[in-house]
DNA sequence: GTCTATAGTTAGATAGAC
DNA sequence: GTCTATCTAACTATAGAC
């Protein structure tokens, strides 16, 4: 056999086939390993035996453990943002995204855990993922509030309700209400929650 | 002098005079650092220096470092209550105490920050905290239902509005509400948006 | 009631062989 | 790209003197 082929085979698949899973798995495990117990109180160790690897293994794909959580929000903002561009979408389809993504989310506890608590935690000025979240949520509240402005603009916003604090209520009942579900995953819908306090605020039919 | 005469002395101001005194610093160091890190993520250490002790001084006071949180969590929900005792008062009179208590909050930022962080650790069954928070959001939520549902009797809640889905969006709103506000404290006014959520569903003027 | 000293873990990160 | 081995630092908690 030439001794050149099978590198070259191996690249046949892609450039960094193997390094791409590699990566992947390891955010599979991130992922898991800092929902259980946050990013402060998640360990690299942890992660790397989940993976079944070693700690030094795993730093050579991920430099540090704040390069490792970078990696796990973009991987899950990819997922998310392709389920409901909010950004792009008109008025009430952005809305309906918003459902959609809570019904979705509800499907993979472990996203949601993680974001709760990360979303705590990076409140502080010291976390690493601080930056992150707050540039977050910036362009989430300017998103929404400019598909309620739409639907201000069609006469399909409840009276009383400015955009903007229909924008700011519905993010907070998207984030209190996984709190509650996180608690107990039996004691409400997070999906049909959401949709009622739509209902409320706007004329849409849900 | 009587050799006698000096600890009883101090016990003039009452038993544990000092003891009391040096636990309520404690607290107040512990709920700073805890505010600050988290509970995982803050450290006896920091504690103990905040205080201006050393940390066997505080394990002597504080057996473990969850009986320290658990010390936390008590002394602030006797404030709490103190301010909106929402499982004996009137139905109206409930929800008012809700919008007086997060305009309490948000003079207190550091609570704001230890309890948005507790209640998503808390999340896990491992935590500490969790059995302390599993029950609390039983009681608040049985408390909330129970105020909408007296509302309800005086057809004072909003078409299509149940006491359990308004109970359970007006917690959720309360506790997303912090985190955006967290984040950056300029961008909204918690208890104005609760208002503003409350008298939509209800026919109160708040 | 507070201290010094320290046990016993666990953490994130690095060096260098293969 | 993965390993063993190791470093340094931080952690919770305990023992025992004062």
């Amino acid at each position: 056999m030439d001794p050149v082929s099978a590198p070259r085979a191996r690249r046949a698949r892609g450039p960094y086939a193997k390094t791409a899973a590699t990566r992947a798995a390891i955010l599979d495990a991130a992922l898991e390993v800092f929902a259980e117990a946050g990013y402060r109180g998640g360990s690299l160790r942890h992660i790397a035996e989940r993976v079944g690897m070693s700690e030094p293994a795993l730093m050579h794909h991920f430099h540090s453990k704040a390069g490792l959580l970078q990696g796990v929000l973009d991987h899950r903002d990819q997922r998310s943002y392709a389920i409901a561009p909010i950004d792009r979408l008109p008025g009430e389809q952005s809305i309906r995204g918003l459902i959609a993504l809570v019904r979705h989310n509800a499907s993979t506890p472990g996203v949601v855990e993680l974001y709760a608590i990360l979303a705590a935690e990076a409140t502080s000025d010291s976390h690493p993922a601080h930056g992150y979240f707050v540039s977050r949520y910036e362009f989430v509240r300017a998103s929404i509030v400019d598909s309620f402005r739409q639907l201000e603009e069609e006469g399909q916003l409840a009276a009383g309700v400015t955009p903007q604090s229909a924008a700011d209520a519905t993010i907070a009942i998207m984030d209190g209400l996984q709190v509650q579900w996180l608690l107990d995953r039996g004691a409400l819908d997070m999906a049909d929650e959401l949709a009622a306090f739509l209902r409320i605020i706007t004329r849409l039919e849900l």
